[in-house]
Formats: C-alpha cells, sequence, structure tokens
DNA sequence: GCTGCGTCGGTGAGTTTGTCACAAAGCCGC
DNA sequence: GCGGCTTTGTGACAAACTCACCGACGCAGC
C-alpha cells in the first residue's frame, strides 16, 4: 500500500487512479503557496500548470476594455481550475484573470505531465472533464442570470452566496457591483433599498444582514 | 499510405494522428446525417457522442425559466461540439440545446470510443483541448457582450455576424432578439433607427443591409 | 377575388437599470 | 482638528426592458 501525499486527501475524484499513476502524480506535482492577491493567470500571464486547490480560494473574473469587471466563478479548495488548461494551449489573448483571493496553498502540474496523465488514466480523464463540466455550467449560469434576472432578486442571491457564518459581508459596494457586473450605484441604491426594508444594516465596507429570510425569500422568487 | 474517409478532409486538426489511431477512429466513427431542426441535445436528451461536424451548422442556445432564449454559439463545418462532452459526463440538468440550423452531416464518436481515443492520441487530445478553448473563449465573450457593450452596438455587430454575402439576412425579428438574449421590441426599435438612418430595408422576414460601411462603424466603436 | 386567422412588426407608457456628475460622510495620518 | 483619500449617497438623465395592444401582412379555404 501507498502512503499518500496529505493534499491527495482533498482530492476524491483522484481517489481511483491506479498505483502507477499515483507515483506518477506524486512525482511530478509540486506543492506552492500563494499569497492573497497573487495573480496567478491573467492577459500577459498565461497559466503554464493545471492548479489542484488544497486551500483557499481562487477567484477568476472577467476584464471588459471600458474597464467594467465582473465575478465568473471562483474555485475552492479541493476543487482545480481547469478552463486554463484549455487556455494553457490555444488562445492568449482571453482578458480572464485568476486571483488568489485567500492565501492559498496549491498542487501545480505542468502543462506535460497534465498531457501525460490525460492519456495514462481514464480515472484522471473523468475527474479533468468532470470539473470542465462543473465550470461550464457555472458560466451558463453566469449568462442566464445577468441576461435574464432582475437586480434586486440577484443581489438578494450574491447577498446569501457571499454570506459568512457571521451573516456579515465585508466589502465595498464597488466590489459587490464587481461580482454581478453592475455599476456601484446599481448596487448602493438596492442595498439601501435593502435596508429602509429593515433586512440588513449597512456600514462602511460591511453589510451586515439583519433578516437572511426575507432576502431568501427575494432570492428565490422565480 | 491509408485512404481517408472523405470527411477527413474537414479537419485539419487531427491531420496528425499516428495510422493506428487513424484506424481506430474510422472504425469507430459513424456517419450520419440529420435534419434541419433537430434538437441534438437539450433537457431531457443528454449527449451519448462526441459530434464532428462535416457540413451544416449547430446552433446552441440557452433558455431561461420564464421562456426566454440566448444563442451562445454556433459549431460550423469542421468544428467539434466539445462541450458537450464534458457534460456528458456530469450534469445533465443544463438548460442549453443544441439544433441543427441546417441539416448536417456529422460523424458520431461514442462516449467510450472518445475516452480511448484521449487516452492513446496526443494530437487527438491538442484537438479537442483546443475546441474546447475556443468554445470557452467564445462564452467569455457573450458575457462580456451582454454585461457590458450597448444594444446599438450589439446588434450592428450582429447584423454583420449574420449576413449573408447578398447582405440580406432572413430571420423575424423575434430571432434576433434570441440571437442577443433580448426582447424583441428592443430589437425592432433599433433596426427601424437603423432604417432612419438609411442603413437598411425592413420587410417582415427580412433585413437588407444597404450601408453595412456605416453599420460597421457603428459596431466598431470601443 | 374575399374572408378569417395566425404571425409579425410597430408603438406608447411605465419601470428598471445604467451613466454621469458631484456632494457628503467616514477613515487615517499628521 | 485638518487635509487627503476612499467610500457611499443622490439627482438627473439615458438606455433597455416590460406590458398591452393594434395594425399589417401572408396564406388557406371558400
Amino acid at each position: 500500500m501507498l502512503t499518500l501525499p496529505s493534499w491527495r486527501a482533498s482530492f476524491p475524484g483522484l481517489a481511483g487512479i491506479s498505483e502507477q499513476v499515483s507515483r506518477l502524480l506524486d512525482r511530478k506535482a509540486h506543492t506552492t503557496k500563494l499569497r492573497q492577491g497573487t495573480v496567478i493567470f491573467g492577459p500577459g500571464s498565461p497559466a503554464e500548470n493545471l492548479l489542484l486547490l488544497v486551500s483557499g480560494t481562487v477567484r477568476v473574473q472577467q476584464l471588459s476594455e471600458a474597464g467594467r469587471e465582473i465575478v465568473l466563478y471562483r474555485v475552492h479548495s479541493g476543487e482545480s481550475c481547469v478552463l486554463t488548461t484549455a487556455c494553457l494551449l490555444a488562445f492568449e489573448d482571453y482578458s480572464a484573470e485568476g486571483i488568489a483571493e485567500t492565501d492559498v496553498e496549491a498542487v501545480l502540474i505542468p502543462r506535460d505531465d497534465f498531457d501525460e496523465l490525460m492519456s495514462l488514466s481514464k480515472e484522471f480523464r473523468a475527474f479533468v472533464f468532470e470539473a470542465y463540466s462543473k465550470r461550464i455550467t457555472d458560466l451558463f449560469l453566469v449568462i442566464e442570470e445577468i441576461a435574464f434576472k432582475r437586480m434586486d432578486i440577484r443581489v438578494a442571491q450574491k447577498l446569501l452566496a457571499l454570506m459568512g457564518d457571521d451573516k456579515t459581508l465585508h466589502l465595498t459596494h464597488q466590489k459587490f457591483a464587481i461580482e454581478l457586473g453592475t455599476a456601484r450605484e446599481v448596487v448602493s441604491r438596492q442595498l439601501k433599498e435593502f435596508e429602509r426594508r429593515g433586512w440588513l444594516n449597512l456600514s462602511r465596507g460591511t453589510i451586515e444582514l439583519t433578516d437572511p429570510n426575507s432576502i431568501r425569500r427575494l432570492a428565490e422568487t422565480p
């Protein structure tokens, strides 16, 4: 029986791989730590590795020419940053970037080793395609929301999604607006309206949800 | 030297594969024809095959709960419908559907054979990931446009993108609106405005571009 | 031809969202 | 307390979406 490096425990999708492949993986994978705020990939610095997140989160966002931004999705611990692998190979001119939102521990698999693993292991292929699938459905969801959903509902949903256990968010209205790909004023007004309804308290840099149930009710209106 | 089936000429990305893999591909690949309007995959009918388009086009669009729609991208001849392969494996509850926009000739590669090809051929893997890359950048572009671009510019761009050599489009305003994920009235008004400016002529079911250069100038404003 | 019917396009009114400009309030270092 | 910076608030306006409805067109059946 093999002794697995500890990071492997975070990736149940890799549990079924053969002993041979497991050894290859251990030999090729580098563990790294990234500071909060590190730009992992982006315009001008294409990704050269498949990234497996052991701890922390990575935020992937899109930049527009006009300087506006939108958060596309987040990669959490136990997940991989697969979309970049596709973009490893071809078009480097995509305008998305990945940023370490917290301090991050990650495992890096270089491009060539990634390819070898894809060749050798059915389980690894399944792992990769499943990750792709999740990201792509996330993107479809983003498109559906910005194209069709009302802003008040989107704000309510995002409040709940970003809320910690203490029901409090620590971010500026500007950053919240980027989450939704909209303008700061729109978010400010909407939050003010929620405050008038007694659903939350606003102060500089924090949003405290006082009535999450009402917010949830709005978020779940079809 | 092998004699390749004629469909292989459409896929330069597969030119470099080895003889062994080439034989496998020929043995496993089924050619089919699909009638215009056929739903290739969609809610309730997940894709079971990788699709390589030999001729015709496939339109992939998203349906919202409220009944609104948006065109995500098109697959043209010489391209493959790879995003569905990811979704082969996992989440079946995505609300996108693929429709044969014209009569279509396609080559089908069943899931298991797809997996075997991924295992055997570096070139096949490169082909698949390049296709992924293109689709994903397409999706990023869609997000950028619906989130940040003005409607008049998007209408102008779409007119040029859908224009045939005869500078004429044959579709209803409703269908044009679905291309952009917006409402029919918005498109109708915008087209009417373009007609007032003398850029095009409208009649029931057709749009005739009389001044494509002006339209292009608008489409290219940053 | 004419009639009826379904589809397609046009339009006004009201709401929501985005843009712009600027003011007010909070925070920090001095 | 005082400047300087960041964050939030707000009014006015423009753009986009929604809703309701009507008229115009095209076609099948008479």
